[in-house]
RNA sequence: GCCCACUUGGCGGAAUAGGUAGACGCAAGGGACUUAAAAUCCCUUGUCCGUAAGGACGUCCCGGUUCGAGUCCGGGAGUGGGCACCA
């Protein structure tokens, strides 16, 4: 580095700012006249910020700071998302307390966060695990309990029956568990359920209310509530296959007009009847006890082989009364629709496959409306069309099939029109310790009730034992067994804790009360909410935004809170992807362990051969993590930032590249030195550049990037905004200001620092300071563009010939179109070109684009 | 498997509303400065043909709409995200 870069100490000078920014509590609420909320989605405490963290935290503070320039009272907190099973299987492995192990990974990610200088109100720093959100979210879930929408039915979780508990899905790896290796089992257990599925229609309809979210989150959110409507009918079981009383099974269809190419039923494993069969057939038994061991995800059922069982049972077909075999099927699913289903093979994918397999009958019933000759079907037909082969619906289209079908079955009373959602209620109960206590006992006398209000928060008992496995709460007498404070009964303690996903879907209410003892009915969530821009992952796109939707609109229901929507505007970043590399043997190899040799990548230790794999999002696993805290440590916060906001999108994935950051470096040094060059008299920022004197060139160009870097920050295209802030300095560095006078280069310079000050907060301040200003430019107001330094006189005309671009011609703008024609067909140059041809049509559009067609 | 998104030079990307493709940056090459190197500054850089002037081609692939398509429509390929107990 050179002498001059020296003086770039990008250490003494974040350090100085982050601390006079914090002294002046600058980013504290003042007043909420204009209120603008910005949220990051919040942190696991994982112990150490990665590149993720930086990027989406730096976004989130370019808005926060920006809104804060344009006069928006900015709110800007920061928590921790706290509960989880991390600190969990750290106690198992480091037999280290989670509640010690999260509350000095929160120190430590605190302080790397603080290092970043992003312009957060720490006086509103929350943690999920403290007591005092605790004692909120139990409030929360004892009003929701009260209001019936929450209750407890029995589902099915992964069993590892060596560790004796029950494991996430990305605990099982290929049906074994990921510590034990067990096999494991579906296990039925009663747990709490949240009611999401009273609320399928708001959410559904709601979604169309959210401007500010991006398409395709909406359309991902639409899929996964997956509204169907058609038709739920009642088939009677013949009758000598009648048992124990269940003489009908019911299936939810949503093709009742394709009814007589019905060639079978299939019923879920863990249907009622079943469930009925299995109490008296082995064949039965074996099959569930198979589908029991088999999937647990929902793409291991999309992937796993149709399998069905014949019951030796008959349902009757309700028009024409033919006998319909009844299987049991491992792809139907208990939690959807009724849990059994009709097959018509000839136009349903699954149910063709499904008769192919087992030879049942494929009668084809709707044909589209161009063919006219008879073929076989290879693939279902779920188009539209006429019926055929169907009785009393033959020539109907789909559409008035349907209504007449369901006509019909509402007539004879076995049937009716219904709408069935994909979305299933909401598993709220985890069996693991580091999560918020359900505040419910089961008293002696069979009561299941909430706490009193007095007892809470319910907290955690701190002196757990991780070692018999299982849940620790389940083997903690002291905690679990309890009294009904009311009547003095007995009770026992819910031992199942929260899932995360409740505390992650209220915290946003939280930062408003932060400090205070209660948080609904606050007149402060209508002031703040719906939070005007949140930032996170596009892979919280359905469940955390689904859920934290749910959780507002069911508070609004039971009139606690007043808001309908939590988020206004949503953004979805990218992900960090970095560089991996493998070595000879398979193994994953750090880059900075790898040396460059004659062209060859080899391991700087072990001499191996090393090759260049893929760049994929930064992960441990893979090694391919570049650790923020070395670079902030190396490189600066600013230059971190600058790097983070350059080149991709936003919305983007973004390649770490050690070349990428250097650049970042580089041009701050280089902005830093042509100001630390600058000299201008003490008195320059209290005199405006007289406009006559601001030569017409740097004031238009000042413009075009006021202009460009406001719609680019508007849109989020911040990378685009980097580009235009550089695309100016370009222009300064070698900018001779006229007549010994600076004070118009020195306006210029000075917009320029506000508008790089949410980019680069810290250089921004010094280069301030060095203009001479005496406030904070933290502090200032965000320059405006002026229109009539916009416009151009003239304008770049293209002449295509055919629509290929053959000449540019330089003309006065504003021109008609008689007179643009004009003054292309009087062109030299288009003369020639036209010599021995004339043209068919000639299009214009005035200050764009002339095309002459010629054949 | 299902749902969603993305694909533009050697690389990251830019391109109001369908109207100059490649802004800004990285890398590379050449030059200046230097005893030398680093740093810095200047120039060149989509591909192909051509000494040049210039021309042809070019936004993942195939097809369509249009005077005109990176942009709109249909089909396909590849990559990434989600799939309900990771957060």
């Amino acid at each position: 580095m050179s002498e001059i870069n020296l003086i770039y100490d990008h250490k003494k000078i974040e350090g100085h700012w982050q601390k006079k920014w914090e002294e002046k509590k600058l980013f504290s609420i003042k007043n909420i006249a204009n209120p603008y909320y910005v949220l990051e989605m919040f942190p696991y405490p994982s112990g150490r910020i990665h590149m993720g963290h930086v990027r989406v935290y730096t976004l989130g503070d370019v808005l926060a700071r920006y809104k804060r320039a344009q006069g928006f009272d900015v709110l800007h907190p920061m928590g921790w998302d706290s509960f989880g099973m991390p600190a969990e299987n750290a106690a198992i492995e480091n037999d280290i307390h989670p509640r010690d192990w999260t509350k000095k990974n929160i120190e430590n990610m605190k302080t790397q966060l603080k290092s970043m200088g992003i312009s957060y109100d720490w006086q509103r720093e929350i943690s999920t695990c403290e007591p005092a959100y605790i004692r909120e979210q139990q409030k929360i879930f004892i009003k929701l309990f009260n209001a019936n929408l929450i209750y407890k039915k029995e589902s099915w979780a992964n069993w590892d029956p060596i560790e004796k508990s029950v494991l996430a899905n990305e605990q099982v790896i290929d049906g074994k568990g990921w510590r034990s290796g067990a096999t494991i089992e579906k296990k039925l257990l009663n747990q709490w359920f949240l009611s999401i599925t009273k609320f399928a229609k708001p959410l559904l309809e709601h979604l169309e209310d959210l401007d500010e979210w991006p398409e395709n989150v909406k359309v991902m959110q639409k899929n996964w509530i997956g509204k169907s409507v058609g038709a739920i009918l009642n088939l009677k079981i013949k009758s000598n296959d009648i048992l124990n009383n269940i003489n009908n099974v019911e299936v939810f269809t949503t093709r009742p007009d394709t009814i007589f190419g019905a060639s079978f039923v299939a019923i879920a494993p863990d249907h009622h009847l079943s469930e009925e069969l299995a109490k008296q057939s082995i064949e039965v038994n074996n099959f569930i006890k198979e589908w029991k061991k088999s999937f647990i995800t929902e793409e291991d059922l999309d992937k796993a082989p149709k399998n069905g069982l014949f019951t030796n049972l008959y349902s009757i077909h309700p028009f024409d009364n033919k006998p319909l075999p009844i299987y049991i099927a491992n792809f139907v699913l208990s939690s959807y629709g009724t849990g059994a289903v009709i097959g018509v093979p000839a136009h349903d994918q699954r149910d063709f496959d499904f008769a192919k397999k087992y030879n049942l009958k494929i009668t084809q019933v709707v044909k589209d409306f161009k063919t006219t000759k008879k073929t076989t079907l290879i693939e279902a037909y779920a188009g539209e069309g006429t019926l055929i082969n169907s009785d009393f619906l033959n020539d109907m289209t789909v559409k008035e099939a349907k209504n007449e079908v369901i006509k019909r079955l509402e007539k004879k009373g076995i049937g009716k029109k219904d709408i069935k959602y994909r979305l299933r209620d909401w598993c709220a109960s985890r069996q693991r310790y580091w999560g918020c206590p359900i505040p419910i006992i089961y008293r002696e006398d069979g009561k299941v009730l909430p706490i009193e209000e007095s007892e809470l928060p319910l907290e955690l008992p701190d002196d757990v034992d991780f070692s018999e496995g299982g849940n620790p709460l389940e083997n903690h007498p002291k905690w679990k067994y309890t009294t009904c404070k009311k009547t003095g009964m007995k009770a026992i303690r819910e031992t199942d804790t929260l899932d995360t996903f409740f505390d992650s879907s209220w915290y946003y209410l939280r930062f408003l009360n932060a400090n205070s003892d209660s948080n609904l009915k606050s007149e402060l969530i209508e002031k703040w909410c719906p939070v005007h821009q949140y930032v996170g992952g596009i892979e919280h796109a359905v469940l955390h935004l689904l859920y934290s939707r749910f959780i507002v609109k069911a508070l609004n229901s039971i009139n606690e809170i007043n808001i309908n929507e939590p988020f206004k505007g949503l953004f979805c970043q990218g992900m960090v992807c970095h560089k991996t590399y493998k070595d000879v043997d398979g193994k994953w190899i750090f880059p900075e362990d790898i040396i460059k040799k004659d062209s060859i990548l080899i391991h700087r230790t072990t001499g191996k051969l090393v090759s260049e794999i893929k760049s994929e999002k930064m992960s441990k696993s893979k090694k391919n993590i570049v650790d923020p805290v070395s670079i902030i440590e190396n490189y600066g916060a600013d230059t971190a930032r600058i790097f983070m906001l350059s080149d991709s999108p936003p919305e983007r994935n973004l390649d770490w590249s050690n070349s990428g950051i250097e650049g970042s470096r580089k041009f701050i040094v280089k902005v830093w030195n042509f100001f630390n060059k600058l000299k201008f008299d003490d008195k320059i920022s209290e005199t405006n550049a007289n406009e006559n004197k601001f030569p017409s060139d740097l004031r238009k160009k000042l413009h075009f990037c006021i202009e460009k870097v406001t719609k680019s920050l508007d849109s989020f295209q911040y990378n685009v905004a980097v580009a235009a802030l550089r695309e100016f300095a370009n222009y300064f560095f070698t900018y001779k200001p006229i007549e010994n006078d600076s004070s118009d280069l020195h306006e210029a310079l000075s917009k320029w620092v506000i508008m790089i000050s949410p980019l680069a907060p810290h250089l921004a301040e010094e280069l301030w300071k060095i203009l001479k200003h005496k406030n904070m430019v933290a502090n200032q107001k965000w320059p405006e563009f002026e229109n009539k330094y916009l416009v151009d006189d003239n304008v770049n005309l293209i002449v295509q010939i055919n629509g290929k671009k053959k000449l540019v011609i330089k003309i006065v703008k504003g021109l008609t179109k008689k007179q643009t024609q004009q003054f292309v067909l009087e062109n030299a140059s288009v003369i020639e070109i036209l010599k021995d041809k004339n043209y068919k049509k000639i299009i214009i559009i005035p200050d764009r684009v002339v095309n002459l067609v010629i054949k």
